[in-house]
DNA sequence: ATAAAATACATGTATGTACATGTAATAAAA
DNA sequence: TTTTATTACATGTACATACATGTATTTTAT
């Protein structure tokens, strides 16, 4: 049991950020990694990784729907993930159901198993009981950040 | 030319969220993706990969002397990188030179050659001027998310 | 001084990212 | 209708992550 580093300056062992916009980008990976790391852990012991974990969970979003490899691509957090083969992953451990797209030949559509929704649930409990301990943030403060972070991106590219 | 989507809802197709707090960490992981995917959009045309170039970096810090593969490590964004094989690259590259340790023969020290530190300028000059254009932030903003991303991870673990 | 423990790093494997390219099915154009 | 373009996905490669394990060197304990 110990003090999480909580300061950026200790996390990457450096304090020459050339501005608070740059420190602010160096935070944002950090704590991204941070996250993802948390999550992780609780995962392994379901045998999924985070990838795995986050297509399990768009599929539940259609339940008991068949959802095709680019509807999937276009709902992933990382956006060049490659579908296919985190899919392959998941229909080796029956959790997912993969068959031939019927009005169009080109698709594969896929499923939950039901071994599929029982690990997706009792993962996601999890993973939310280790948010809640871990995660120490307000519903005002979520939203302040959730604003920040979507004003970042609003320039054109 | 297109307008970048804003709104973590349309960026991963989906609005269904338990809480802010649960947005928020979808949307620190999604803009962490999208901060991470314009960096290297720029550092390609260097050779060179994020993590090579969080390398390079780091070095700088400590230039013109030697560091050693823990204390870069210490200092990555990503603490499981895996410092000794993203170094291989740099050295086959030419921009860092490695040798022996001499008071700890356990030791590999590293320092940046004079092509490295030419690459790491010009890149860095390249990344911060997307950054300046496409990240909007303003320094007041950016000290509010720095505060609120460190209070996330304040909590003991 | 010798054995045991710890440290610093290298290496191996499964999985994932980023991106290029190939292939079959569908849609659009001539 | 036939050709051409596009779409949806599969596959290949280089690099990286996450984690386990191996190896040499140093430190500590006996």
């Amino acid at each position: 049991m110990y003090i999480c580093i909580v300061k950026l300056e200790n996390a990457i062992q450096s304090n020459k950020f050339k501005s608070e916009v740059q420190k602010a980008g160096l935070n944002i990976l950090y704590t991204a990694w941070w996250l993802k790391t948390l999550s992780c852990k609780e995962l392994k012991e379901f045998g999924l990784t985070h990838e795995q974990y986050n297509v399990l969970r768009i599929l539940k979003g259609k339940h008991p729907n068949q959802m095709c490899v680019k509807d999937i691509a276009g709902r992933m957090i990382e956006k060049n993930s490659n579908v296919p083969r985190i899919i392959d992953r998941l229909v080796v451990k029956k959790l997912v159901k993969r068959t031939q797209g019927e009005h169009d030949g080109r698709q594969t559509v896929m499923a939950l198993t039901q071994a599929g929704l029982s690990v997706l649930e009792s993962s996601t409990n999890k993973i939310d009981e280790i948010y809640e301990a871990t995660v120490s943030l307000n519903n005002k403060d979520a939203a302040a950040l959730n604003n920040l972070l979507e004003k970042i991106r609003e320039k054109e590219k």
